[in-house]
RNA sequence: GCGCCUGUAGCUCAGUCGGAUAGAGCACCCGCCUUCUAAGCGGGUUGUCGCAGGUUCGAUUCCUGCCAGGCGCGCCA
């Protein structure tokens, strides 16, 4: 499906094709020719800066250039008015019924609306949250289920094929620790040095001894082990319970230890050897990633012998790659955006292109604020805010919407207070509330017994400015979806919905949708009430980008 | 010391192939429901885009330096 703004910039550019041609023009035309949505309404629907960038390889003026241009634009299909502005912008205006027609594009599409092929056959590997099965999942691992997820569903409608995988850090000794922690409050003891306080280590005990008699008596050595294990599986379901509330889901749970069981470890540094980027000082082995641009070499087996967690990452990429995964996405929190340069020197020790075949976003940290101030996180003072209760506090929907909302490399604050709040300070009901006021709409429509069917669509009734912003609004909604997933940055879709759903609430303050009073069902609603449709279909759809339920009332 | 991120309205923040008078919400003031959801709409007020240079027809956007804040630099995991 080619969209009208495609279609456009084709146009646009097989105009200045035959401008070249004619030699009216000189110089090389560019390869890609993007129009933009002025912000302006009175500058025409789209515009193109393309006049004052040839200007100088033609030799002309750039208002000349865009005459020439604009020449060659009249008549083209679609295209109602070229002006030229300012500087050599080049001013198009749409026909309005032509423009109208997406309405049925839409209406023929719909949950497919949007979705491009700018990653068709694409296989994506995305990592996210990660976390150490030794305890609850809380804000900072929050901000990536919602992210991370919502990443997955728009790099999917970009066309490639998303494998969602969480990776258990099961292995070493935090687990260890984990274990001794759990075990020592199941028999009374006071938990170890670097062990884990938490009331949620006093649950676990309590379950793990009330699902495992005798683990008490077992010996010292097959005890602790008994504990580590119990307690893991029942923290790693929990995990996944809550996951499974928030809406993320996950395609692989990747165990760090099947990762050794299956000899990957062994192989991937086999593999890295025979790239000649392994060598061994001191009784270590090391992987040389400073041929690559990361600031200092590695360490993957220590001199004792035992290998490092390094290694494990190594393993794990290449892991990744054989099993057949174009592109492997790591999502980062800021504590770790050490590891990209060696991440990136892993990949190229590989052989593979750092550019192109591993990807790692850096999230910055998320505050929360409640009555005014911050809460501050502390795991000592048991101050940490688990996803769980961040979703009881304000709703599933409210929180994956906020956490999506801001580009993930700034850091940001969540203000409880403003997301138990439901007016316009919330977006999120901004949005929805377009989305069940459309839907209000459509109920009422139904009972005067109007039509929705499309061939009842007459698109030359839509010459409103609010109908033609409206529909301005929802032809931007494809580019929206495949830029969010070029950059990787959800809260694209956020942002357009929220002026998506600006752009629907004026219009339908201006414009009434269905007959007042005894007045007849005219042309003109049905082509509104069309338009409405295709208007819920594009909220509802990039809404299910987010992960964001669509709801008929509010 | 080195590296990454950030610095835009009173507050929270949008603004990436460089484009026309820099945007939104909140806050403050004024209007709009005897027929479609007022969780809405319209209007008014608000800026040295951290600072200084550079590239350009044009810079909030790209480059360099500086200032301020956050984070990170282990044969830890």
């Amino acid at each position: 499906m080619s969209t009208q703004v495609e279609q456009l910039e084709i146009a646009l550019k097989a105009a200045i094709g035959r401008a070249l041609d004619s030699g009216a023009l000189t110089g090389t035309a560019p390869d890609v020719i993007k129009l933009e949505r002025p912000k302006d309404r009175t500058h025409g629907d789209y515009a193109s800066s393309i006049a004052l960038q040839l200007a100088k390889t033609a030799g002309k003026n750039p208002r000349e250039v865009a005459q020439i241009i604009a020449e060659q634009l009249h008549g083209v299909e679609g295209i109602s008015k070229v002006d030229i502005a300012g500087p050599g912008f080049i001013n198009i205006t749409l026909n309005r019924a032509s423009q109208a027609a997406l309405v049925e594009t839409i209406l023929k599409a719909t949950k497919d609306y949007g979705k491009g092929n700018a990653l068709a056959g694409v296989k994506i590997n995305l990592e996210f949250i990660s976390a150490n099965p030794t305890g609850p999942l809380h804000l900072g691992h929050t901000r990536w289920a919602a992210v991370g997820d919502a990443l997955g569903r728009v790099l999917t409608a970009a066309g490639a094929h998303v494998t969602r995988e969480f990776y258990i850090n099961d292995r070493g000794n935090q687990m260890d620790y984990f274990g001794q922690s759990v075990e020592a409050v199941a028999l009374g003891n006071p938990v170890p040095e670097n062990g884990y306080q938490g009331e949620y280590i006093k649950d676990l005990a309590a379950q793990v001894v009330a699902h495992n008699a005798g683990i008490k008596d077992l010996p010292e050595a097959d005890r602790v082990v008994a504990f580590r294990e119990a307690a893991y599986q029942l923290q790693l379901k929990d995990q996944q319970r809550v996951l499974d509330t928030f809406h993320t889901h996950f395609d692989v749970w990747f165990s760090e230890r099947s990762l050794h069981e299956q000899g990957a470890v062994e192989h991937g540094m086999e593999k890295l050897r025979a790239q000649g980027h392994v060598f061994e000082v001191d009784g270590a082995v090391w992987l040389r990633t400073t041929d690559f641009g990361d600031d200092k070499d590695r360490v993957m087996t220590k001199s004792d012998g035992s290998l490092t967690y390094f290694a494990s990452d190594t393993a794990y990429y290449i892991n990744k790659r054989e099993r057949g995964f174009d592109i492997c996405i790591y999502m980062l929190g800021a504590d770790h955006h050490g590891y990209i340069g060696r991440l990136k020197a892993t990949a190229a020790c590989a052989g593979d292109d750092p550019e192109y075949n591993i990807h790692v976003l850096i999230g910055q940290l998320v505050k929360i604020m409640e009555g005014g101030e911050e809460v501050k996180l502390s795991k000592r003072a048991g101050t940490i805010i688990t996803l769980e209760e961040l979703v009881e506090k304000v709703g599933v929907d409210a929180a994956r919407y906020t956490l999506i909302r801001y580009p993930v490399d700034t850091p940001m604050v969540m203000d409880l207070d403003i997301l138990k709040r439901n007016t316009n300070e919330n977006p999120v009901y901004y949005v929805q509330y377009a989305h069940a006021r459309i839907a209000a709409v459509l109920r009422n429509a139904q009972e005067l017994g109007a039509s929705l069917e499309l061939k009842d669509f007459d698109p030359s009734q839509l010459s409103h400015d609010r109908e033609n912003e409206l529909l301005g609004a929802l032809a931007e909604f494809p580019r929206v979806v495949a830029s969010a997933a070029e950059f990787r940055e959800p809260h694209r879709i956020a942002r357009y919905l929220e002026e998506l759903a600006g752009t629907y609430h004026g219009f339908y303050n201006d414009c009434r949708v269905l007959p007042m009073g005894d007045e007849k069902l005219s042309a003109l609603h049905t082509a509104r009430l069309l338009l409405c449709t295709a208007t819920k279909q594009v909220v509802h759809n990039g809404l299910d980008l987010l992960g964001v339920s669509s709801p008929e009332r509010m």
